[in-house]
DNA sequence: CTGTTAGCGCATTCAC
DNA sequence: GTGAATGCGCTAACAG
């Protein structure tokens, strides 16, 4: 069923068919009535690649995420894809794993596709493999990246203050009137560099030492939730056996925490009483754990809304600024 | 940069360039060499819908859920998309609501984008609504639906027996001697009906009477996990009110029994000792909760990985059956 | 107001 | 082996 099934169907040219479907001016409203009520009784739909095609538009756009079922990764997709579909843009989401060039790959299947613009969501993707992917396959398109950096002409920023955050949680934990703080780290994105630095620098001007000295990591390439908490397991093994004097856990996402929590409950160390324990992200696990998790609530979903704003700005060229930042709120449960 | 720009570089025609992209044989290996070299440097990428144009095939195929932010929904989506990208189909995945009407509205949706295939995660797709859409819009393409059914001659199923599986948690309790059972039910998806069916007929042979009348609803529309463990917490109370002599709750979702436990260890009410607590789903959340919850483990990644697989057969051809059924395992946690 | 023509980027005949 | 011509479904520019 084409444009073409209808025009003679209605006794006129493919143009005519096409301007009815468009909604273009100059068409007689007897004709465009009888073309219409084909088009809706013949089930005809238009195909959107083929228009592209003349248009120069797929009203695509690419969503690299690195793994879909880390929870805030999920929400932020959510509320991307909503804001895109409700004006017309179709997504298409990926996730591409921990690896760099399988992220250069992703941006290339995306290029194939003709997408008018990017999210990349994740500092890890202000990678250099990603950085030059895009230059290479992508120059043109606006890219948004969510929660991190790209220095490219055609890249803006969506940030959110996790090192002043990171800063807000160890003032919380000190109001609990905690002095032996440790601080669990996840895979060294910038993002969560950030928030190290936010950890160091509440730590000194606390007067409690070294942060780096307090920090304990949690390594793996696993992006799976199930294996994040399995890591903060085991992780908080090693500041109990390190620095047994721990009387509060800072941890860079609520994962780590509930697995943290897991192994402290464990082995019966009471939480908060014995160790105060902070996550980041607000997500979900953090209202499901018991205690409840005290966390660093990122505003995931309002930055994730910017970032689709920003790129439908970008998109009409009145993007205000290249750079946005955002606040983040800390949640005080039970944990702390 | 097209075709024809590298084949003006060669000094070839446009025809040649294609055949060395598509690496058709028939051209001399000089030739292919020299026009490949141009291709490496050039960055060119070819232009899929262009080429789907001529070939007729989008290489797209369409997801479609009620709500991503479900965690066994992402599981889904996640093994889907990964097996798809595997062979060279592109994804486009939308979060539809709960809204027949809506659903009907991404298939068109899917429709313009010419999908060769979709996949249907849940059983509310097989709503009236859902079925004319797919008639209407895609009465050509192979449609997989996930844990539902779809009475139309270009459907197959991927189904879960959670009949069975609803049963085999309901001995599960009655193994721990539990005998004053509730069923703690969300929206009656045909999916919840079955499993409502498999604990009246546990019930029943158990000689613990009518089923239904231990069954609580927990009325609402908001997909979103939160809502969801906010409505189980909402339906606790109404069990506990109606029926104080409940020694073990069945909920037909881990978010439910999440939302239950909450409400119970507000309480005071011991888990398990006072009322064990089992879920479907084997969510996260599961493990993420204190006690752990009991679940059925519905399988999901295997579910949609078959699904995957049936789609990719039937673009060849070659399924084997319409339908597929996959057994459910009951995981035994803390809180049974 | 409407039809004719051309061309988007590509693969595929059919000649040569 | 390779090139010229054609058409996929559609919109846009230009006639009329």
């Amino acid at each position: 069923m084409t444009i073409y099934d209808i025009a003679k169907k209605a006794g006129v040219s493919a143009s005519t068919v096409s301007r009815v479907i468009n909604n273009k001016p100059g068409i007689r409203e007897s004709t465009r009535k009888r073309v219409q009520k084909l088009l809706d009784e013949s089930g005809y739909t238009p195909d959107i690649s083929a228009r592209g095609l003349v248009t120069q538009a797929s009203r695509f756009i690419g969503i690299l995420i690195e793994d879909i079922r880390v929870s805030h990764h999920t929400e932020s997709v959510y509320v991307i894809e909503q804001e895109m579909t409700r004006h017309g843009y179709t997504c298409i989401t990926f996730s591409t794993g921990a690896d760099p060039c399988q992220k250069a790959k992703y941006i290339e299947i995306l290029e194939q596709r003709r997408v008018e613009g990017v999210i990349l969501i994740g500092s890890m993707f202000g990678a250099d493999e990603v950085r030059n992917a895009i230059r290479r396959h992508l120059p043109e398109v606006p890219v948004v990246i969510v929660n991190g950096m790209l220095d490219l002409p055609n890249a803006y920023s969506v940030l959110i203050d996790e090192e002043r955050g990171t800063e807000d949680c160890v003032a919380l934990l000190l109001r609990k009137n905690r002095r032996y703080l440790a601080y669990l780290m996840d895979v060294p994105t910038p993002a969560n560099l950030h928030k190290l630095q936010g950890f160091c620098t509440a730590m000194q001007r606390a007067g409690l030492g070294d942060g780096k000295a307090h920090t304990v990591y949690a390594p793996g390439m696993d992006t799976n939730p199930i294996a994040s908490i399995a890591r903060g397991r085991e992780a908080a093994k090693e500041i109990l056996q390190k620095m047994p004097d721990t009387d509060g856990i800072l941890c860079s996402t609520d994962a780590l925490a509930i697995g943290c929590l897991q192994e402290l409950q464990s082995r019966k160390i009471r939480v908060p009483e014995d160790i105060a324990l902070v996550g980041v992200d607000n997500s979900v696990y953090g209202l499901v754990c018991s205690p409840t998790l005290s966390t660093l609530d990122n505003k995931l979903a309002e930055v994730s809304l910017s970032s689709a704003r920003l790129l439908l700005d970008a998109f009409e060229q009145k993007a205000l600024s290249r750079k946005l930042m955002l606040f983040t709120e800390v949640i005080e449960r039970e944990s702390s």
